[in-house]
DNA sequence: CGCGTGTATATTGGATCCAATCTGACCCGG
DNA sequence: CCGGGTCAGATTGGATCCAATATACACGCG
């Protein structure tokens, strides 16, 4: 209803999304040599367009180009995991700074139902990310600085691969959606330090919670 | 002598370093569409790794692809410069925080070395800003935080047109040397609060700079 | 028995070719 | 005179094909 027809046009952006869910899945594993004749095989296109895919990911980290060699996924260390959200720290900090004072009286009630597609989401892990991504980047973009926007996203997707870990407890959901209301509320009140704050505790509380899973699973391997 | 041979083994490199002079020498003009077939002729390559080579200007925000439409030259505004530094500013300060405690002796000749390179540089303006960025990235790598360094990079590329325009004046070649020598000796002493305030000053001097000569060349538009 | 060498195979990089779509001009009707 | 529609050229997107290089394995030599 809401976007009738939002298909990627071109082949490279389906790629590049189907690419991103097989990362999020495992299906591609890290460490592993990305083999494009297969690849692009099974996804139904011919290398270029993948390659071209593969191009993005790799600006965004989550591959690595060797030339003559090909494409390796990359294996994300707790170490780089924290580093991530380290510079998240840092940049959402100014984003939320500097969207506060522009927020609009729309920009408040998109929000809401942004937090509220979250709610709705239910259990639904897929719908789950990808609705508080939109919610995330309601406020971020409201700052008005493409390029942090930009970097932010890149952040983002190159952790997408934990937050999936992230949401599967229903603990945690239940929690996302407290940090979304108090944000939303700090919002309302215009209050910056409350609404960083905000965002912080969330974001501190899923670092932790990821890297305890990390070394979790670390430790079986 | 130290590089015997570094040129790029695949095309797709090649032509990535050749968008980015063009790009710097204005060959390439903000706003402009990229004519593919035309420009893969001039470079002496096809459309393929050409393609690729945009793709990873993309990610940087250099130029800006619309399906079906081709890739744009994107138009930095003086509002977008800004906003590169002020990210800049949130993460260089990040990189040299953390990389102070870290350093070595050998880093600290290192970098005095590269500094020593920026002075042998003398006007040759593409050897000045190469071997600029090469003592600054000397600096943010010795963090450790390898998406910080990447993430700056990028920043780094995305104002690379400006950056010529900076050190084509030779007072300001001149202020270069002395903020890289005031530097250093902050990093020697250890001192992450001067470093940090140095590479400041550095940057503020040339994002001001730089804005007034962009606003004057806009104002003759 | 270990190691370097040579060759066969797998895989990537790039060029060319074709299909799909966009752009712009021209034409026609209102 | 203006707006919509149609058709030709231009341009991009993708597939296929070939060349160049890397990898793996077998072989022969020390």
């Amino acid at each position: 209803m809401s976007t009738p027809f939002e298909r990627p046009p071109t082949a490279q952006e389906a790629v590049l999304g189907a690419l991103r869910r097989m990362l999020v899945r495992g299906e591609l594993r890290p460490g592993l040599p990305v083999r494009q004749e297969s690849l692009a095989e099974q996804l139904g296109v011919s290398r270029v367009p993948l390659r071209e895919a593969l191009k993005v990911l790799e600006g965004e980290g989550l591959v690595t180009y060797l030339p003559r060699r090909g494409y390796v996924v990359t294996e994300l260390s707790a170490g780089d995991l924290v580093e991530v959200y380290r510079l998240r720290e840092l940049l959402e900090a100014e984003a939320i700074a500097v969207a506060v004072p522009l927020l609009t009286d729309a920009d408040l009630v998109a929000l809401e139902a942004a937090a509220g597609e979250v709610e709705d989401a239910g259990s639904d892990i897929e719908a789950l990310t990808t609705a508080n991504r939109r919610f995330h980047f309601l406020l971020f973009d409201a700052a008005r600085m493409p390029r942090l926007s930009r970097t932010l996203r890149q952040l983002w997707d190159a952790t997408d691969v934990y937050r999936v870990v992230y949401f599967a407890e229903p603990e945690r959901r239940a929690r996302v959606r407290d940090d979304h209301a108090g944000l939303v509320a700090a919002l309302r009140r215009g209050d910056i330090e409350a609404a960083v704050a905000a965002q912080a505790a969330h974001r501190a509380h899923s670092v932790t919670t990821v890297t305890a899973a990390l070394s979790r699973s670390a430790a079986g391997a």
